[in-house]
DNA sequence: TATAAAGTCTATAGTGACTAGAGGTTCAAG
DNA sequence: CTTGAACCTCTAGTCACTATAGACTTTATA
């Protein structure tokens, strides 16, 4: 059943992708183009729908999209490229891990200032004098960073 | 001195906030409006060095712009509202938990693929084949969330 | 004091990765 | 044959900024 053929709404289902946003990768090139039907309704195959399948994968690990079109470039290439592959994969697990404890830093002092809350027995909530006062922190987290 | 008076270069480099992004924060109504000097340039005070610090911190905490405008008039308000400080906080808690567990999901993925790479002694690099096959995954991360 | 460099002003457009809507066409079921 | 769902293109909106253009002001040096 190689020679099926999808409709973008019956893709969408397939693949948790919205149909606008298939549309969105076609248009940036991530998807390559389909066939379209009489009525110039884009109708998509099983390599399609893979290469969907691929890109969602990808997004859902947290690669952009650039990331993602250069992983794609290197899948249709040869072996020695599948080094790149694995620093692109490398340099991602990086940052996933960057962030990670960023946010274990984040989550930490949120859980410092909830329980300062409550077993404060005037419930004087000090949340917002936390936030006021960086100085106040237990964690060390960098202020221009991009959050999350 | 708590007459003291700051240019919006000035601010930006006690907070680490860039000069436009200063503007903007006034903009959108999170920063009060300073006054301006004769050649209409912006005079900050100690005032708007803790309002801006405060903003800094909620977002390197990762709150979004909505949430901290909640947070400040809380802050200048009574002391009930101190519960829905801390109902914020919580909620934010949980939606840093969460992205914590995803990243974690995606962390050992990643190094699961960086490492059948490594091992396999043909240099048959797996990354690429992972990613185009979602039941080759470890982990269960959903792929319709937006990542990160 | 003159000038040049740095800083500031407003307004607008761009980023990433979509999402939503308008207004029209086509398809599938009854 | 009609109706309504799905599809089409195009445009604009989201969030939290970032960057640019072109004009004006302040500050530092000669």
């Amino acid at each position: 059943m190689t020679n099926s053929s999808y409709s973008i709404g019956q893709l969408s289902k397939l693949t948790d992708c919205k149909v606008p946003t298939i549309r969105w990768y076609e248009e940036r090139g991530l998807l390559s183009e389909p066939g379209r039907n009489a009525g110039n309704q884009r109708r998509y195959n099983e390599q399609h729908l893979q290469q969907l399948r691929f890109i969602r994968h990808a997004r859902a690990l947290g690669f952009d999209l650039a990331a993602i079109q250069q992983l794609q470039q290197l899948s249709s290439c040869c072996l020695s490229d599948h080094l790149t592959a694995d620093e692109i994969a490398r340099q991602h697990l990086y940052e996933v891990q960057t962030k990670i404890s960023q946010l274990q830093a984040m989550e930490a002092e949120l859980q410092r200032m909830i329980d300062s809350c409550n077993y404060d027995e005037e419930h004087q909530c000090r949340v917002l004098e936390v936030l006021a006062d960086h100085s106040l922190c237990g964690s060390e987290h960098r202020q221009q960073d991009q959050p999350l």
